[in-house]
DNA sequence: TAAAAAGTAGACTGATCGGTTTATTTTCTC
DNA sequence: GAGAAAATAAACCGATCAGTCTACTTTTTA
């Protein structure tokens, strides 16, 4: 394993920490060297530029949130299950020593202008989110994927910032607890309307012969 | 009317609109002076540093953010309606040309120390959101103000960031519908639970008799 | 109308920014 | 173990940062 790809990751990672901790703007390089204990030499004969740095850091960060999914599947066995399991290592993300807020919301927030690639990268991860969620909510034969999707995706977002702004991981359990509700009422709408269908087929059946 | 005044709004202003569209570190002084159309020796006049031009800035949005929930009361009659009526208001903000995400959100992402100035009042704001809809819910004297209030606040939250990002203003709808969801659920669970009681204190009845 | 107050433009300061370059040392390879 | 490759530390560059200061003009006030 060559030492070369270590370096650049050491670096990559080391300049994460950073944006996610205290901003994009906030973080100078000089930080970043001094958290990978690299040289700044070093550092542009892997990166081009601040601003190609920042997009590896998104996407390093891109990467450790898949590896997410991956244990989300792990922890649980029915997918109905998963989509609550969420909100469970969601919270132990909330209590770790690691959390400020979400990077790519972050990452919105100084990088408003309509194109931005930083802006790009994160809405390709929040579509991520929502293509998880919603397989999962197709393998447990949900009535609307799509809709149901949207809404716990919603409730992802939500708990992350209210988790950011407060300093309290309690809002994993109130987004829990609103997913619960949504899944059980989504579950008894849709059971009574295959009911109504059932009626009518069975009309059909009495009118038909 | 003193011009004094109008001077120091027009710079916290100025202030507040780039910070909240470009954040705080992007944000200049010289880019400050050039929209509020004021000389630098004014501004330093009346702030004596950027720090407390950003604090001031919080304010002046956290007072146009007030009117908000003036607005709410207005355009609906019932308590109830009004907690809906949030969220057509929050679509109509997400729709408009100054919408760049919660400037409080946008301040904690930058400044996560704790006991920040900044995040410290972005605490504040967020808790006077969770009055107005606990007030809401007291009103329409609902079963649990409390709890349905951090469920209404974190759609609320989830929604602006789901915008921002996202750039779409349905995130407002999907949250209207799961707050019409969990207010009807609420209801119902109560009424069923009055009926249980009732019928427990038919019983008592019945047997102290 | 004259003095005082409040405004303007913009030069200037020292620090820091992102990024380049030089000179030196370590590490890898054959 | 010698030469090449890759690392280091740190000086240096021009630009920009927040903030100060000077010189001049406008506005307010009495």
């Amino acid at each position: 394993m060559p030492k070369v790809l270590k370096k650049s990751e050491k670096i990559v990672r080391a300049a994460m920490e950073l944006f996610y901790k205290n901003g994009f703007h906030a973080t100078g390089i000089e930080a970043i060297l001094k958290k990978a204990q690299v040289s700044k030499k070093t550092l542009y004969a892997y990166f081009e530029s601040k601003d190609a740095l920042i997009l590896e850091a998104l996407k390093y960060r891109s990467d450790q949130f898949n590896s997410f999914w991956d244990m989300v599947r792990e922890r649980a066995n029915t997918p109905r299950d998963c989509l609550l399991v969420i909100f469970d290592l969601q919270k132990e993300w909330f209590e770790s020593d690691m959390f400020y807020g979400c990077l790519f919301i972050n990452a919105v927030g100084e990088y408003s202008r309509k194109g931005n690639p930083f802006k790009k990268m994160s809405q390709t991860v929040k579509e991520e989110t929502y293509e998880n969620i919603k397989e999962l909510l197709e393998e447990m034969n949900h009535p609307n994927p799509p809709s149901a999707a949207e809404k716990i995706t919603l409730l992802f977002e939500g708990a992350i910032v209210t988790a950011q702004v407060s300093g309290e991981s309690r809002s994993a359990d109130i987004a829990r607890e609103i997913v619960r509700m949504i899944l059980d009422n989504d579950i008894k709408e849709n059971k009574q309307e295959e009911e109504e269908i059932k009626e009518v087929v069975a009309g059909e059946i009495m009118w038909n012969r």
